[in-house]
DNA sequence: TCGTTTTATATCGTTCACGATGCAAATATA
DNA sequence: TATATTTGCATCGTGAACGATATAAAACGA
């Protein structure tokens, strides 16, 4: 049996777990003082990339399943940041649409990813390496998403 | 407004966020067939590399809580994966050791890793350039455990 | 056109994550 | 030693994730 393998140590999905959960933590005290979570903030990110948009293109812009995306919109339904009403051509489709709310909210975060982007800066990642970091991910991404 | 701060595209971690779950969706199959989830094989490779231990020890090992490891080792103690009882030097600690069950299952789980890390290869991930990117995701693991 | 299949979204149940809080045992301090 | 503080674990509530399933609208095929 190969017991190298299974220590925590060789294990990349355990590191991207846990850089993921750790960086989402850094995003918190800068989202929850506007009352919005992680995931929020990533559909904020797509809605003001391109407002109007059907639950299906922002789930898969998302890489989700439209079964976490609807509940996730419902609550910031709730929260009067955007909202949901049946397509005109397609009355199957539900297009979520930023209020005036959910547009403001782009005024008041633009400096949250340079805030935290700040606080991965290290030794290996920098400005110069960062670029190569981003190309293996996407290429994971990318690969992974093909099975 | 900077604007290019808040594109999708140049979000380091919605990078990681996908890039975890997606990694954690190819170890699913492999998993479930066994009825592990994977924080629960996190446990495992803890547990495996030394036995019997607190579930303070554990939750630190993760990088986790232990409001969210106590609730993941009861499920995984119904299941008759794992004891828990009470610390004989300090009545405080709740110690975690591995039936029979759970020691079994290192063999029978021991192909997953390389099984899974397969699926991950591509052009720019692979054995040349993994030693890079465990570097600088530990880095930024160790920068961020320190906020 | 009518029945079948596909598509878009929603609902439900289970398992994390995690902030907040509670409680008992151990430790530190007066 | 009596009290205060810290430590280790548990409970609770909320919000993701996601598999399974449901439902209605659209598209397709006979």
């Amino acid at each position: 049996m190969n017991k190298a393998s299974l220590l925590l140590e060789n294990q990349l999905c355990f590191r991207l777990y846990t850089a993921s959960r750790l960086i989402t933590q850094a995003y918190h005290p800068l989202l929850s003082e506007h009352g919005l979570t992680y995931p929020q903030y990533l559909v904020l990110l797509v809605l003001w990339e391109r407002d109007a948009q059907p639950v299906n293109d922002i789930a898969k812009r998302l890489y989700l399943e439209t079964n976490t995306v609807t509940p996730l919109l419902q609550r910031m339904e709730k929260e009067g940041i955007l909202t949901r009403r049946k397509g005109k051509d397609d009355a199957r489709q539900i297009i979520v649409s930023l209020t005036k709310k959910g547009k403001d909210l782009q005024e008041t975060l633009c400096d949250v990813p340079s805030e935290v982007g700040g606080s991965v800066i290290c030794d290996s990642v920098n400005p110069e390496t960062i670029p190569d970091l981003f190309r293996m991910l996407d290429d994971m991404i990318e690969q992974l998403k093909q099975q």
